[in-house]
DNA sequence: TGTATTTTGTTATGTTATAACATACTATGT
DNA sequence: ACATAGTATGTTATAACATAACAAAATACA
């Protein structure tokens, strides 16, 4: 089935992050069904409160608007929630924030690279096939055999870069 | 004057760990006098104990041992010597495990590449321009502005590859 | 020597994450 | 429908990582 496409990096004045939301909960409930694993109600919030917004968010804000909702919301249940996230692709860690990121394409396989911009903290996710490719030949050239990449590049996004000069 | 460079990554088997340190040691001092700043007992001290071994360490794990030496030892002792380590350039900070390696080659300005085997837990500094570049130049297509880049590749170190087939 | 600056000491607290065990829920075979 | 195995969540406690704020000591340097 046909999803509106989740707007690309730095492409995101004024759009409308509802449909963000909807698109990722959607995509992930599919995924779920494929894999037959369960998008439950805790995991379903769980990740539509990682995409309030394109900002990573931490666990323990995650668990502050959980407990508004869920009086036995505590620190596992949070985390538990996130475990299964990240291990079917659904959200993605930011390792330099100790924080959480939705996956806008939880289809396919992938560790990808995050853009984070400082000022306005918008992170986007790209899949760089290029980059991916350097990092694991160059690494193989020393021996060295990749499993999983880290990437996580800060500085300013194009309209930060702009109102910075 | 000429110091021993350390080894390469991954060439380290049967090497004489104490020249690693000693050499760190040395080049931090010159670093220092050069940018006239102070190499205290306590930074000198720390930047050791980072240099234990080439397996990251954790803020945790060096106060331990700094405990025994200086009574008067505490978190922010530790860190605000890393601080002081991390804005010198002579140590990292692996942010994929919260934790501290020296740096092999503090001279020059990087930010460096990381290779973690999740074996045998040695961490290997490369500093690959072509990687460098390409992150700069493929976030720049995007309108990014690149500060600063963390690449930390997590696999099997050549050794630690052949032992498991 | 006096004074400004830097470094370290000290105490307290904030933030992030996991362990361990109990209870409840869900799927499946009979 | 029932038993039961497996999965998910509740609950309490604690571990691990990091910073704030202010005092005291050491150092640089006019």
């Amino acid at each position: 089935m046909a999803h509106r496409p989740i707007p690309e990096p730095f492409q995101r004045d004024r759009h409308d992050h509802q449909e963000c939301v909807s698109s990722a909960v959607e995509a992930a409930h599919e995924l779920c069904v494929r894999r037959r694993i369960r998008l439950t109600e805790l995991r379903r919030r769980v990740l539509e409160l990682v995409w309030g917004g394109h900002a990573p968010i931490g666990a323990y804000d995650i668990l502050d608007t959980l407990r508004g909702e869920r009086r036995s919301a505590a620190p596992a249940t949070v985390y538990r929630a996130l475990d299964f996230l990240l291990e079917n692709g659904l959200v993605h860690r930011i390792e330099s924030l100790n924080a959480f990121v939705g996956c806008g394409a939880p289809r396919q396989a992938h560790s990808g690279q995050f853009l984070i911009c400082r000022a306005c903290d918008t992170v986007a996710e790209i899949d760089d096939g290029e980059i991916a490719g350097v990092l694991s030949r160059n690494a193989a050239k020393l021996g060295f055999r990749v499993d999983r990449q880290t990437v996580e590049l800060t500085g300013l996004c194009p309209a930060c870069a702009d109102a910075a000069g």
